[in-house]
DNA sequence: GCCGTTTTCGGCCCGACTGTTTTCAGTCG
C-alpha cells in the first residue's frame, strides 16, 4: 500500500510548480490526481499490475507513468529533478499562513531566503521593508504565521471539533437576529479529524453577527473581518470561520461552505453543463437566480437526489446520486445494542446494572459487557473464578430486566503468538466474545498482520475491536495487512469493529468502505468504561456513514436473537 | 496535466477579505 507515499509525491511537485510559476491547472491536475489517490480503498499497486491505473479521475497518460515508474524503482526521475530547482526549505515557507508561493518566489529573488530560519533573521534585520509590495502590516502576518506553525497544532478530534463548535454556536444562535445557524464544513461531513470549524448563520443583519461572533470569549485573534465573513483563532489556537448569508441563500451556502472542495468543483462543473452557474448565494441561468433556499433542490437542479454530508467527497457518491443508486445510510436510530463495554468486574467506573439502565434510557434492547481477560493485569483482567461470579451476576440481572439482555461478554486479549487468552472451554460460555491486541504493537507487519488472522480462525472470537490500535494524538495503527484480515474476517465469518471511542474511531471511514466491499460485517462499540461514555455510539455512526455502510452492514442493528444467530460460526 | 453527450483543442469552480502598487494580485476556503 503505498498510495500516501505517492499522493505525498504529487502534492509536491504542485507545490513546486507553483513556486515556479507553471500553469495553475497543471498544479490543480497534481492536486486532483494526490487527492484521488489518498482516497483509493484499494493499493495502487494493485491498479497498477491490472493496468487500471488511468480509471482514476485525475491520472491520465503522465501520471499514471510516474505511479508506474515509482513501484518499479523507488523513484521518480522528474520529480528528484524538479526538487534540485529549488531550495529544500523553500517548501517549509509555504507551511506559513499568509505566505504563498508568490511571497515565497520573492522572498527568495530578493533576499534568497531559502527557509524559515532564513526568513526570521531577515526580518530581525528589517530586510523585508524594502522589498516592493511588502510593508509592516505583511511582515507582522508572517511573523504571527510563524508563531502558529511552530506551536504546530494538529488536527482535532471529532468530538474535540463538536464540543468547541458549541462554544460558538450556542451563544450566536440565541441572537434575535440569527434566523439559524448551522456548522459546516468538515465538522458536518463528520471527518474523524477537523482542522477549522464553519459556521453559517442566516440573518439580515450580518453587521451585529460579525460584531458578537469576533467578540466571543474564546476568541484570541481576528484573522479577518468583513461585511458577511470574519475568521479568528481561538485561544486553544483554533480556527472559526462564520458567514452570514440570506434566506434565500441558505441551501447554496451550506452546500458551498460544506464542501468537501472537491465535492463543490465536481458540482459546479455539472452546473456548467446545463447552462447554469452555482455559488454560495443559489443556482444562476445568466443572472437570473433560479434556486438556492435548499440543498435539496440545488440537488434536484442538477438531477442529483439529495446526498448526505458525510458522503460528499467526489469519490463516486454524485455518479450514484444520478442513477438514485445511493445507499440508505445507517444512523444512531437503527443501533439497537452496544457490544463493547466494561464494567466495575474489570477496568469499567460503572456497574453492570448501571451500564444496563443507561443503555436501556439510550433506547437499546441489549448490551455486551466485554470486561478484558486474564492477562490483561493492568486493566483488571478477569481470572476464571471471577467469570463465574460475573456471569451470575448477569444471569441475576437478566431476570429483572424487561425488555432487555445484558450479553456476558469479554474483550479477550490477543497475546504475541496469536493465541486467545482464555480456553476454548471458557470461550464458548460467553454469549459474545471480541477478540483485540493490547501488547506486542512493534512486532512485524507479518507477525501482527497473522496474530489477528489467527484469531479471527478461532471458533469462537466474534468481533475484532479496534483491529489497527491507531490512537488519535498518541499512537498511529500499527502495521497490519489489513486488506489480507478482512478477506479471512468475511471466510471466518469474523466482525470488524468500529471502536467509537472518541480518540480511537478505528475502523476509518475508508477501511469500512473496503469491508463491505468485501463483504466483512462490522459492529459498532463504544468501549464504554463508565456511563458516560455509552453517548460515544455517534461517533462511531459518524464513521461508519462516511464509511457508506447502511443499517444490514452492522450487526447491533439487529434484534438481540438475530445478532447472536449471525455471529454464530 | 486532464478531459470529452457543445470531443483531440481549449477549456479548466467561484467568491470574500487583505494589503497595497488606488485597481488588483495574493491567499484562503
Amino acid at each position: 500500500m503505498r498510495n500516501l507515499e505517492i499522493a505525498s509525491i504529487f502534492r509536491e511537485i504542485a507545490t513546486i510548480l507553483d513556486i515556479k510559476g507553471e500553469n495553475v491547472f497543471k498544479i490543480r491536475a497534481y492536486e486532483r490526481g494526490a487527492q484521488n489517490i489518498e482516497g483509493l480503498s484499494e493499493s495502487i499497486e494493485k491498479y497498477a499490475s491490472e493496468e487500471r491505473l488511468r480509471e482514476i479521475p485525475g491520472i491520465g497518460h503522465d501520471l499514471s507513468e510516474k505511479i508506474k515508474e515509482y513501484l518499479a524503482t523507488g523513484r521518480i526521475k522528474s520529480y528528484e529533478e524538479l526538487k534540485k530547482s529549488i531550495p529544500e526549505g523553500l517548501l517549509d515557507i509555504l507551511n506559513i499562513p499568509s505566505v504563498g508561493p508568490k511571497t515565497a518566489k520573492l522572498l527568495y529573488e530578493k533576499l534568497k531566503i531559502k527557509s524559515i530560519e532564513d526568513l526570521e533573521a531577515a526580518i530581525r534585520k528589517n530586510k523585508l521593508a524594502g522589498i516592493f509590495g511588502i510593508k509592516d502590516k505583511t511582515v507582522e502576518n508572517i511573523l504571527k504565521g510563524i508563531d502558529v506553525l511552530k506551536r504546530g497544532r494538529e488536527r482535532m478530534t471529532l468530538a474535540q471539533a463538536m464540543l468547541i463548535a458549541d462554544e460558538f454556536v450556542k451563544p450566536l444562535g440565541g441572537l434575535s437576529e440569527v434566523k439559524k445557524i448551522s456548522v459546516a464544513g468538515s465538522l458536518r461531513r463528520q471527518k474523524e479529524t477537523v482542522g477549522d470549524i464553519d459556521i453559517l448563520v442566516i440573518s439580515d443583519k450580518p453587521k451585529k453577527i460579525m460584531d458578537t461572533f469576533v467578540k466571543l470569549p474564546l476568541v484570541k485573534d481576528i484573522l479577518a473581518e468583513g461585511d458577511t465573513k470574519a475568521s479568528v483563532r481561538t485561544k486553544n489556537d483554533i480556527q472559526i470561520d462564520c458567514r452570514v448569508v440570506e434566506q434565500k441563500s441558505y441551501g447554496a451556502a451550506l452546500l458551498y461552505f460544506t464542501g468537501s472542495k472537491n465535492f463543490n468543483i465536481k458540482l459546479r462543473q455539472m452546473a456548467i453543463k446545463r447552462g447554469l452557474k452555482i455559488n454560495e448565494y443559489g443556482v444562476f441561468e445568466n443572472e437570473k437566480f433560479i434556486c438556492g433556499k435548499t440543498e435539496e433542490e440545488i440537488f434536484k437542479q442538477l438531477g442529483l437526489s439529495y446526498i448526505e454530508p458525510e458522503l460528499r467527497e467526489d469519490s463516486g457518491e454524485i455518479e450514484l446520486a444520478e442513477a438514485g443508486k445511493l445507499p440508505h445510510l445507517i444512523s444512531l436510530n437503527d443501533i439497537r445494542g452496544d457490544l463493547h463495554t466494561h464494567s466495575t468486574w474489570s477496568d469499567g467506573e460503572s456497574s453492570i446494572a448501571e451500564m444496563a439502565e443507561t443503555a436501556k434510557t439510550l433506547g437499546y434492547s441489549y448490551i455486551a459487557i466485554t470486561d478484558h481477560s486474564e492477562s490483561l493485569k493492568i486493566a483488571g483482567g478477569l481470572t476464571i473464578a471471577d467469570l463465574k461470579k460475573k456471569k451470575r451476576e448477569i444471569e441475576k440481572l437478566n431476570t429483572s430486566l424487561k425488555n432487555f439482555r445484558v450479553l456476558y461478554g469479554t474483550e479477550v486479549d490477543i497475546d504475541s503468538k496469536g493465541n486467545i487468552d482464555y480456553k476454548d472451554a471458557v470461550l464458548k460460555e460467553f454469549d459474545i466474545v471480541i477478540a483485540a491486541i493490547h501488547t506486542g504493537f512493534k512486532q512485524s507487519r507479518e507477525q501482527l498482520t497473522k496474530r489477528i488472522i489467527k484469531a479471527c480462525q478461532n471458533k469462537y472470537v466474534h468481533i475484532i475491536a479496534h483491529p489497527t490500535g491507531k490512537l488519535w494524538g498518541e499512537r498511529d495503527a500499527y502495521d497490519i495487512d489489513l486488506e489480507e484480515i478482512l478477506k479471512v474476517a468475511h471466510d471466518t465469518n469474523t466482525a470488524m469493529e468500529i471502536n467509537a471511542f472518541p480518540n480511537r474511531l478505528d475502523l476509518n471511514d475508508h477501511h469500512c468502505r473496503r469491508a463491505k466491499e468485501l463483504g466483512v460485517k462490522l459492529s459498532i462499540g463504544t468501549d464504554s468504561h463508565s456511563i458516560t461514555h455509552l453517548e460515544g455510539m455517534k461517533l462511531g455512526i459518524s464513521v461508519a456513514r462516511r464509511g457508506w455502510l447502511a443499517p444490514s452492514d452492522v450487526i447491533n442493528t439487529l434484534p438481540v436473537e438475530e445478532l447472536l444467530k449471525t455471529i454464530k460460526k
